[in-house]
DNA sequence: CCGAACAAAAAGTACGACTTTTATGTCACA
DNA sequence: TGTGACATAAAAGTCGTACTTTTTGTTCGG
């Protein structure tokens, strides 16, 4: 699940990646190469190179005669995929979710706005498209259907936005909604007033109404909010 | 400038990323690592552990019997610094430098309103005191200096939100200004307006208004942007 | 007590041999 | 002529070892 794909590189990777960011290390710990290489049982090459991709993404820090030191959580690039994966996967799982969903409510609302500007027909369509297989889905306990359509939804608003760094936030939208998901009891059926909305915020682009489709997007974001407050109190 | 740091593997790094980003080679392009390391005058196993760390960037992709494909701009990790840096570098810095200015004015104006909850009086102190600094600076040409002070008054911002991910775009909207002091014709001194404006920002956070730091804070990002529509018609 | 020379440790680099995967071309068979 | 099995080779993946470079801690002399 964490993150398969085959070689020896991926497992090494993934093993430090996930301990790493799960906080097993404290800041300032250090590891050798060679430890490390023995440890897993393959090659030093492997492991520097596992190591220049954990340096990459800001976890460790590598220094001659010193060692691979672990960097404290400030440092890391938590916008990188591979890390949000790594710590979604971890403990602190709520906090992280938290995060990730104020960011939402920050950025959603205003590519809706943007989309309403932008969006091609094409796009319109997708995302009413998106939005009806939601209302479809959003009875009788279809929620992993319900969830694709719905981070679907989301991703045809970060695309239409016309924004390359909007459009590239769709994964962590999916991570989120998919976590979050995964985390409700799955007996419940979606709260149909935010199923309304989303109909509502396609009929909003489509109409090329910005402010619209910004103020019902914010307030889906804030029901996402809501609805964390009740799971994490 | 791009990316100092002394050792082989980071001076491939970089010339690599950095052609890369620039389109230089279009996605599809393939690379075989023995000719990258003939090319550079390095071993193959520097070059591997570049490529490693393009790839965990998303900006290539190595498969066995093919050699390292570039990959489309879609898919690359836009949100690592690194590859921010390398953008604003190339030639389409004016198109990254919209991009990120709209992803601005979207998630400040939310940390404000947060950072007015959640400040505590040490970053209020922080806040103010940038504020101030930026209003001394603001007029006489030490644009440089004035400079320094808004970085730190927007990272303040982003910091004192409380939020991690808002926290960690501190990097990219002192690129941001960065880039944008140093395009412009350096004789102008900062919009007096703008400077109002943060120094009330600081004000409200102080005063736990978060309403009102909200919509301070989306005031200095439309002007922001109105300013980019001057600049980059 | 301080500074400079020194020694050791760990990462950085290089090279060469071997393994594994896989795209592609080939050949036989239908 | 088309199709599927098979062989071939190309390129990345892995490994081990030897050597270089930088950095730090120590020791020795002033």
């Amino acid at each position: 699940m964490t993150t398969q794909a085959q070689g020896l590189h991926s497992h090494v990777l993934a093993a430090l990646g996930l301990a790493i960011t799960a906080g097993e290390y404290p800041p300032g710990t250090v590891l050798r190469t060679d430890e490390l290489a023995q440890r897993f049982d393959v090659s030093r090459t492997v492991v520097r190179e596992v190591v220049r991709v954990l340096e990459s993404m800001h976890l460790v820090e590598s220094r001659r005669r010193v060692g691979v030191t672990v960097l404290p959580a400030a440092s890391w690039n938590v916008y990188d995929p591979q890390v949000i994966r790594w710590r979604l996967a971890g403990a602190d799982r709520p906090r992280q979710l938290r995060s990730l969903t104020v960011l939402r409510s920050a950025v959603e609302p205003v590519a809706a706005g943007l989309a309403a500007e932008n969006a091609t027909p094409e796009q319109c369509r997708e995302l009413t498209e998106q939005a009806l297989g939601m209302v479809a889905t959003s009875r009788g306990r279809r929620l992993e259907e319900y969830l694709v359509h719905d981070i679907a939804f989301h991703r045809a608003v970060l695309n239409a936005s016309g924004n390359e760094m909007f459009a590239r936030l769709g994964d962590v939208v999916a991570e989120v909604l998919t976590g979050r998901t995964h985390h409700h009891v799955m007996f419940e059926d979606p709260d149909p007033a935010a199923v309304t909305l989303h109909v509502q915020v396609a009929e909003a682009v489509r109409e090329r109404d910005a402010a619209r489709a910004e103020e019902l997007t914010r307030q889906i974001a804030v029901g996402a909010l809501q609805e964390l407050d009740v799971l994490a109190p």
